[in-house]
DNA sequence: TTCCATTAGTGAAACGTTTCAGTGAAACGA
DNA sequence: TCGTTTCACTGAAACGTTTCACTAATGGAA
């Protein structure tokens, strides 16, 4: 490789003017030097190219700029389209971002989070899968986080976007319900089943109110982890007339199942979402399910962070409120 | 906020066992020292729960274990899907990601990029939307980088994964062709018009051959940007038989276009994609496309990188076919 | 015994910033 | 004229590592 040619650096530019390093600095930032340095200061650093060094600033304490998103699983497409809005939205705000991704792992989360604090991020943005494992204590003590959709054990939050699960489910549980459905079974992408986790709890209160047999099934990720399992449900004796995705993603999987099953959504089985990707009017058929506004979440989040970073401590807590969503892949169950 | 609590340091570690700062520098690494002192410094350094600051040892110098990777754009479903899969391969990898959003601006790639490297990752993937803008021949010197279909100026590549977007093209228009298609429009995802643009070329050049009338249509990207351009093309008298969009996300757009329109595909007009995003095949009609392995792309990028960063300075390029599915969206041309 | 090699460890500089605590000099009010 | 303030700038330390150049002690070979 040929000799690296090394980035300048301030003291380059101290060199250049016959100033000090110190004054550069102040220069560059517009302080306490007069206009007539600033100006010739800034004038050699444009000709050199210039651009301050985020790892030294970063090193040496103070803000970065830079906020670290960790979505749970980028396999997923809603998280997918999370990540896009709110990189977006972090950009408006004249921030950078660091996306990561725990692809699914949820005991990955915690060191993915404290990796991406270690970079020196202003502040995390976590929307975690699972109920996310260790204590995030420290971590969110150190680092304003921010959480879309999911609990953090231990954590102390600058934010927190939630999504009023009952409700959704409680719709979708007594839309399925209308259309005569008994037997439903529910696909959660919960990676380890975990009996308390918000939106399954809201699923057997609901289903108990409404007198329904619910069966929740544990669900691999994304669509290649819930086809085979779609297939596997469908093949039962007696099969549910509905199932009950809790990620769009989960129904993709699952519709692309009963195809090849050359079963007919819905005349032979009903198959719902949970999340409204913009996909889901597109699919065949168009996917009954439930709308979080993706835009309203992410512009939360971010608000939040940004917020809380320009120093307001005040509650900040907001609970997205579902819209369902009624297309065609839902119909009367079969007699 | 409650005092922060810094994270454990070098100096600690050093402190609480009597050794100097470097001495435990070394221990940590397991070089250079006694077995008992390594054995006494991993004792401490667990029970502080120490992990080395990635900023201060990336200032140093050295390795980082952290690849950039910058796509152009995270609207579109595949450089979605691309993302994930790159992620996910330089996991299996051992390195760490980073992952940065152009967001259609193929302006703000090259300062993207650049951030990147002051990071210090360790190399670049990059997946440019259109010919990107500036000059890096500066950052590619410093930083190898590894590029997936797209060309970078004056870029001195790691590796490069290009597609054969010739052979791609003229595929998918002998398909129309033998349709008996006749005006055929091309979505084109280009923020500007670029004559020279290998696609484009190829789409003039494999028209020309076969006869067809081709117009090549600039296109905003993703589903939002496409479908009113579709709109508008679709409202137009002599409208063309067949729409080629030259990415899944636009023909999307363009599908749910059609359906407002009330034109039935592939009866009055055919649709088709050019990445096969693993939801073609389940949007209505599913849609005929050309798929472009993603996971070998993803390998093939990786490894070029990883072999580059172990020192091996081969010839780091591959080519990958298209092929050609063909599913529901086209059919014959309307008489 | 002398000499050299090896082992186990230390001190200090360096990476590129920011910022605290000054330092002269000019300007100002009384 | 003197004391104070302001201005424009400087030196040095600090952030947490890594690494080069050393030192002191031990062991073995000659």
């Amino acid at each position: 490789m040929a000799t690296a040619p090394k980035r300048p650096t301030i003291k380059q530019i101290a060199e250049e003017t016959g100033l000090s390093v110190t004054a550069v600095s102040y220069a560059l930032r517009g302080e306490r030097v007069s206009p007539a340095t600033i100006e010739r200061v800034q004038a050699v650093a444009d000709q050199l190219g210039y651009s301050a060094d985020p790892v030294a600033r970063a090193l040496r304490g103070g803000r970065t700029g830079t906020i670290g998103v960790l979505v749970g699983s980028l396999a997923d497409f809603w998280q997918q389209t999370l990540a896009h809005a709110v990189q977006r939205e972090l950009r408006a705000q004249g921030l950078h971002t660091i996306l990561a991704d725990a692809d699914g792992d949820p005991a990955e989360e915690l060191a993915l989070a404290a990796r991406l604090a270690a970079q020196r991020v202003d502040g995390l943005l976590v929307a975690p899968i699972g109920p996310a494992g260790g204590d995030w204590a420290k971590l969110t003590e150190r680092t304003p986080t921010v959480t879309i959709s999911g609990r953090l054990p231990g954590a102390e939050l600058a934010g927190e976007v939630a999504f009023d699960q009952t409700t959704g489910v409680g719709e979708m549980l007594r839309h399925l319900h209308s259309l005569g459905h008994q037997r439903i079974a529910v696909l959660s992408w919960a990676v380890e089943a975990s009996p308390d986790r918000p939106t399954e709890r809201a699923v057997r209160e609901q289903a108990a109110t409404l007198g329904v047999d619910c069966e929740i099934v544990q669900c691999a990720y994304s669509l290649d982890g819930s086809r085979p399992l779609a297939l596997e449900v469908l093949a039962r004796e007696d099969r549910p007339t509905a199932i009950f995705c809790l990620s769009d993603s989960i129904a993709y999987g699952v519709l692309h199942g009963c195809r090849e099953l050359g079963l007919k959504v819905p005349g032979d089985i009903s198959v719902v979402g949970f999340d409204d990707h913009p996909l889901s009017r597109l699919v065949d058929p168009p996917l009954t399910t439930v709308n979080w506004s993706i835009d309203r979440t992410a512009r939360a989040a971010v608000g939040f962070l940004v917020d809380y970073l320009a120093g307001d401590r005040g509650e900040h807590r907001v609970v997205i409120a579902p819209t369902m969503v009624v297309r065609d892949s839902s119909g009367p169950a079969p007699s």
